[in-house]
DNA sequence: GACATGAATTGGTCTAACCAATCATCAGCA
DNA sequence: TGCTGATGATTGGTTAGACCAATTCATGTC
């Protein structure tokens, strides 16, 4: 009907652009169930015609996907749905990061404030597997006490898992995506942790585990908080990589100070 | 110097794509403190001819930046880092609840988790002023028993202040994300609620908003989990709009089941 | 039957142009 | 003097057509 492209009449506004079109259109392919995880899109060529649109319009729009995970496209083979888990890319909070200075402190309290619920949560809910699971990355990190990097790994392992057995995949997406931004900041400096420490992090870790194997939602929470209390003030001694500011409620770094906060006029 | 494009010489590897390119040009801006909330960004022709790349590629990564709420385009005058209080958006988890069909029990428990936390961290440190707004909002409430639309403005409102008043950023946007999708699937259904449950509603508010201001941290937090809770019972009971199954572990709506899984062999 | 080969498919990129919204400038008028 | 409106430069929005590069798969040879 629209192959040929007459759009000129105007009887019939277009109110949106081309790439929302085409973000509008496979966003109805999955709202109908036509288009689900593991799947692939039709080919940009093919989108673009029917469509009605242009193909770097079509892939502008596929880039927008991508950029918030729910497209992935793979050279000479198509463009797919993401398979697995639902997953946030945690680049969205790195470039808010970027933009308004979070700090460590901060980062930390909203790790923090959904950890907690998450350990509350897998108390609950854990099945013997993700018990299981929760017990190997407990002695993983025993067994790379002396290896930080190593160490960093099954930290980030033991509380994806602890996510994962919360069994609810938002709280489970959420914490990957803070995962992912504490993760990119901390493996520059885990060398830099001490050998106590380390040992100090992996009794915690067990103590969390061994709440949830024991069902108690409470005595998880507190493992889970005093836990990331404990890293927060194990880190804050280290020193710092980074003029990163350690109070919430702290002055934001130099660079920031004075600046009189320019605004657009006509937003 | 490349203004002709003589880039065959292949001595120089490029290991990113084109987009990739211009995000990482972005970014690095970002990083260096060239690009703050509020400032333009270059010129698209500008910013492909620096590059090296063509325009329609920066269009490309410009969309992908745009998805993630890094930048905001505006026809004829420019593409803006946004200003004002950083915030995630929410199609990112609009996309994953249509694909992986969050149900409405998981979005109330991760409302749970978050705004339980985000109320403990306001009853802490909220400034006078933040309390201030939330006492209006709560008269916003009450003010709109009757008209339910204009309540769950009010509502929303309400949450958001909380939230702003934790003063952790991460938090409040990722409270804000949460409520954004909230906010898009309520608002069909808003109207079925009955006065009874507003004016109930309406108390848990006022109860939330008065431990804040008398700076009590746990009751400020039992308030707002016993207002979640109750939200969700109400909401349970009003007739569902869409097959949205109630419990977490239940099975996926009625197109989804049976389905074999096909997964992509060679990811 | 196993493996190399090449064509078809599909994403990745570019050039060159035009359309459309915005904005700053400046002439003209009150 | 001060405001208003026209106008051209700037900038994002879109298109068309072409070519490159990675992948896939059917084909044919050994």
């Amino acid at each position: 009907m629209s192959t040929t492209g007459e759009r000129r009449q105007g009887e019939e506004r277009v109110l949106e652009g081309s790439a929302d079109r085409v973000i509008t259109f496979v966003r109805d392919l999955i709202d109908r169930g036509r288009l689900r995880p593991g799947d692939r899109l039709p080919a940009e060529r093919d989108l673009a015609s029917q469509i009605g649109v242009s193909r770097p319009s079509v892939r502008a729009a596929l880039h927008a996907l991508a950029a918030i995970g729910v497209v992935r496209s793979r050279h000479g083979s198509g463009t797919y749905i993401p398979d697995g888990p639902p997953a946030l890319g945690s680049e969205p909070l790195s470039f808010l990061a970027a933009l308004h200075g979070f700090t460590r402190e901060e980062m930390y309290e909203a790790r923090r404030i959904l950890e907690v619920g998450a350990a509350g949560l897998a108390a609950e809910r854990a099945t013997p597997e993700q018990v299981a699971t929760l017990a190997d990355e407990v002695s993983g990190l025993f067994a790379s006490l002396n290896d930080p990097q190593l160490f960093l790994v099954h930290d980030i392992n033991f509380h994806r898992s602890v996510a994962a057995a919360s069994a609810n995949p938002i709280v489970a997406s959420l914490v990957e995506m803070i995962s992912g931004l504490y993760y990119e900041r901390r493996r520059d400096t885990a060398a830099r942790a001490s050998d106590r420490d380390l040992r100090d992090a992996a009794d915690m870790h067990r103590r969390i585990y061994q709440a949830i194997r024991a069902r108690d939602v409470n005595a998880a929470k507190r493992a889970m908080e005093d836990h990331l209390m404990q890293a927060r003030e194990y880190q804050s001694k280290e020193p710092a990589d980074d003029a990163q500011p350690a109070g919430a409620a702290a002055p934001p770094p130099a660079a920031r100070s004075g600046r009189p906060r320019r605004r657009q006029a006509a937003h």
